[in-house]
DNA sequence: TCATTAAAGTTAT
DNA sequence: ATAACTTTAATGA
């Protein structure tokens, strides 16, 4: 969900500053506002009982924050967490159904957006059940590469850390680096300068 | 087999 | 320089 930023102004949006490792909302607290990056980077995470992260999804410019949380007036589920100094625009939760009432054209922006989130859960949640670490990892970056062409010409890079690939899918790092490099002597993937192409 | 721990090497800020 | 990230190795569940 992207709503065009003079548009947010107009409607009163204010912006929100915040350097690399702020927490822009911590899971329980309740939504007031809808909030959409303008620039920058931000992970929404969560952790289990005993501190073991959980990333849930990597939000970049244009993204909108949870929206989903807003829209079902609940409580966030997870934390906001800038990766990077981000600018991120707000907009108080009554104005923004303002808007989509006066602006129907953002009411299927919404539903497309909130269709690719859930859809993304999906994935999430069947990958995320696959015991074997290799086929956890294999489908991750295959989902990664999904608007890419089928055949690997190894163009695509994944914006990823191995720590953050671990903390997506529920690895330790040491094993998500053993898999990647059996991965990598199978031909599935390319390491180059750390990096991994798909 | 994978997680954990520790230690060291490498890259980015 | 210092932090952040990657890698290897040993050990244990």
């Amino acid at each position: 969900m992207e709503i065009d930023e003079k548009i947010l102004r107009r409607a009163g949006a204010s912006i929100l500053r915040c350097n690399k490792g702020e927490i822009i909302f911590m899971e329980g607290e309740t939504p007031h506002c809808y909030m959409q990056i303008i620039r920058g980077q931000v992970k929404l995470n969560s952790y289990d009982h005993d501190g073991k992260e959980f990333i849930q999804n990597i939000l970049e410019d244009g993204d909108s924050l949870a929206e989903s949380i807003i829209i079902a007036s609940t409580v966030y589920p997870m934390n906001a967490i800038a990766l990077k100094q981000s600018t991120i625009i707000k907009l108080p939760k009554e104005r923004l159904l303002g808007l989509l009432e006066t602006k129907p054209e953002l009411l299927m922006d919404l539903c497309n957006s909130m269709a690719n989130r859930l859809n993304q859960k999906i994935f999430m949640l069947q990958n995320n059940s696959i015991k074997c670490p290799k086929e956890k990892i294999k489908g991750l970056l295959n989902y990664m590469r999904r608007f890419k062409s089928s055949n690997s010409d190894f163009s695509f890079e994944i914006p990823l850390t191995r720590q953050q690939i671990a903390n997506i899918i529920g690895l330790t790092v040491e094993t998500v680096i053993r898999n990647i490099k059996i991965l990598e002597s199978e031909n599935l993937l390319m390491i180059k300068n750390r990096k991994i192409f798909v």
